[in-house]
RNA sequence: GGAGAGGUUCCCGAGCGGUCAAAGGGGGCAGACUGUAAAUCUGCUGGCGCAGCCUUCGGAGGUUCGAAUCCUCCCCUCUCCA
C-alpha cells in the first residue's frame, strides 16, 4: 500500500489549517515518506486533567484523523508529567502530581471519546511522564541551557504578563520546553495545535535542531469560539459542548450560538464538504434565509456525528416541541410527593427538586414570573399548595419538573 | 537585604470608621420581544420561611459603641534599588 501523491497529501492537509511552517519541509518530509514508504510521525499533546473534549478539541483531532486516512501515524500524547506545571495561562497555578491510576483513568476516557472519531488501529497513546520523569537535574540543565529568557520573553502571554507586571514563575518557562522535549522523545514530523500554541511549537523546532533533530513542522488550527460568541472555547469558561453531552443538551446549546458564529461552526465544526461552505455563506447573508434553519442543520450534523442520524433527529424534534411549540419535553425530571406531607412551600419544592440553588434563587425567580405551575404563571413566593399527580412545574425557559404521587401499597 | 504598592463577592474592579451585602463592568439567570437557548431592551444576581436575622472584603489578633476601611503580626503578589 503507497501513500497518495504529494499534491494530494497536500491537498487535504492544507484544509482548514491556519498556518504550516514551513510548508516547503512538510512537502519534503511528504516525499522521503512516500520514497521510503514510511509513515510520519505526526503529534498533538493534550492536557490529562481535562478528559472532557469538547468541539474546541475535535477540530485538531479531526486533522489527525486526515493525517491518519493518509497513512501517517498520529500520536495522541497525554500530558502526564507536564500537567503538573499548568500551560501558562496566568490563571493555572501548580497541579498536584496525579497517581498512575487516576492517568490512567484519565487515558481511558480520552480513547473513548477520541475514537469517536480517530481510528484506535493506527493511534498511538502515549503519555510524557515516560520519558520526562526519569530527567535528572542535569538534563533539565542542558535543555534549559537551550534557550533564552528574552525568547521565552518572545511568548505574548508572557510578555503580556510581564509588562503588566503579573508573576510569571519559573517553572512556567519550563512548560514550552518540557513540550519541545516531546518532540524530541518522539522525533516527531509534524505537531498540531491551535494558534495559541504556535509559540510552543515553535520551540519544539528549534530545540529538535539543539538535539541534533530534524525539526518537526508546525500546523495550526484555528480556534474555534465558545458558545459566547466571543472566547475561544474552554472548559473553564463553560462556553463549550462536550462531546460526550447528551444529544439534546448539545443540540440545544448549538442552537445557541450567536448567529454570526454559524459559518464559523460549518467551517470547523462539521464535515459538510468543502464545496458546500461558499453556498452556506451566500445564504447567510441573504435576508430572505432565516438563519435559525442553518443553525438548526449545523447543530444536526454535529450531533449526528457524534450520536448518530436517530439521536440527531430525536434532539431536534425534542427542540422544536419545546422552544418553538412551547410544548412540554417528553421526559423530565420527577420529584416524587409524599401526599401526607400535606401541603408543600413553592420556595421549599423548587429548591430540595435541584431546580434552582438556594431558596433566595427560588424567591427571586418566582418575583421574575418565571415560575408557572401547569402552565399557570405564579408571582407569590410564599405560595403553598397541595400537588396533583403530573402537576408540572416550569422554572425559566428550560428547567421542567413533573411531580410524582408514590402509589400507596 | 532596603524602600514602596497591593490582595474586595463567580471574574475584573470602586470603596470617606457608621447611611456597606459593598459602586461600575463582565459573566450568569429571568422577563419582554422574536426567527432560536440569535440579536435587542429591561430586571435580578451571598444565605436564611426574608419589613428581621446570619455569614462575607488574604489569615490571626487588637483599637472602637461600631472595622472592608485604623493598629500589630503573619502569608502571598508586584515595582524600584542592591
Amino acid at each position: 500500500m503507497g501513500f497518495p501523491s504529494v499534491e494530494e497529501q497536500m491537498k487535504v492537509i492544507r484544509r482548514g489549517a491556519e498556518e504550516i511552517i514551513p510548508e516547503e519541509e512538510l512537502v519534503k518530509k511528504l516525499e522521503r515518506s512516500i520514497r521510503e514508504k514510511k509513515p510520519l510521525v505526526i503529534k498533538e499533546g493534550f492536557d490529562p486533567t481535562a478528559p472532557d473534549l469538547h468541539l474546541g478539541h475535535m477540530v485538531s483531532i479531526r486533522k489527525m484523523k486526515q493525517f491518519q486516512d493518509l497513512g501517517h501515524t498520529v500520536v495522541f500524547l497525554i500530558g502526564d508529567f507536564t500537567g503538573m506545571i499548568g500551560d501558562p495561562s496566568g490563571k493555572n497555578e501548580m497541579r498536584r502530581r496525579m497517581t498512575r491510576e487516576e492517568v490512567q483513568k484519565n487515558a481511558e476516557t480520552y480513547k473513548e471519546q477520541i475514537f469517536k472519531v480517530l481510528d484506535p488501529e493506527k493511534t498511538v497513546i502515549d503519555f510524557n511522564s515516560r520519558w520526562l520523569a526519569p530527567l535528572k537535574f542535569e538534563d533539565i540543565l542542558v535543555l534549559t541551557s537551550k534557550y533564552t529568557v528574552a525568547r521565552m520573553l518572545e511568548r505574548d502571554d508572557f510578555q503580556k504578563r510581564f509588562r503588566e507586571g503579573r508573576p510569571i514563575s519559573i517553572m512556567e518557562f519550563l512548560y514550552p520546553l518540557a513540550q519541545a522535549y516531546d518532540s524530541v522523545a518522539l522525533k516527531a514530523d509534524v505537531e498540531l495545535g491551535g494558534t495559541d500554541q504556535k509559540f510552543n511549537l515553535l520551540v519544539g523546532r528549534d530545540i529538535m535542531r539543539e538535539y541534533g533533530l530534524e525539526p518537526q513542522v508546525i500546523l495550526t488550527l484555528p480556534l474555534l469560539v465558545g458558545l459566547d460568541g466571543v472566547e475561544k472555547m474552554s472548559k473553564s469558561l463553560g462556553n463549550y459542548v462536550g462531546i460526550n453531552e447528551p444529544p439534546g443538551e448539545m443540540y440545544g446549546k448549538l442552537m445557541s450560538i450567536p448567529d454570526h458564529l454559524i459559518y464559523t461552526y460549518y467551517e470547523l465544526a462539521t464535515d459538510v464538504p468543502e464545496e458546500e461552505l461558499p453556498r452556506i455563506k451566500q445564504q447567510l447573508e441573504d435576508p430572505s434565509v432565516n438563519p435559525r434553519d442553518l443553525k438548526a442543520r449545523m447543530a444536526f450534523e454535529i450531533v449526528r456525528m457524534y450520536h448518530g442520524l436517530e439521536a440527531a433527529k430525536k434532539a431536534e424534534e425534542e427542540f422544536n416541541r419545546v422552544f418553538r411549540q412551547k410544548e412540554l419535553p417528553s421526559e423530565m425530571p420527577e420529584y416524587v410527593y409524599d401526599p401526607a406531607q400535606g401541603k408543600v412551600w413553592i420556595v421549599r419544592l423548587l429548591s430540595s427538586a435541584g431546580l434552582v440553588s438556594s431558596n433566595a434563587e427560588a424567591r427571586r425567580l418566582i418575583q421574575q414570573g418565571a415560575v408557572s405551575i401547569n402552565g399557570e404563571k405564579i408571582s407569590n413566593p410564599d405560595l403553598e399548595f397541595v400537588p396533583e399527580p403530573d402537576t408540572v412545574i416550569k422554572v425559566g425557559k428550560r428547567r421542567f419538573l413533573r411531580i410524582v404521587i408514590p402509589q400507596k401499597p
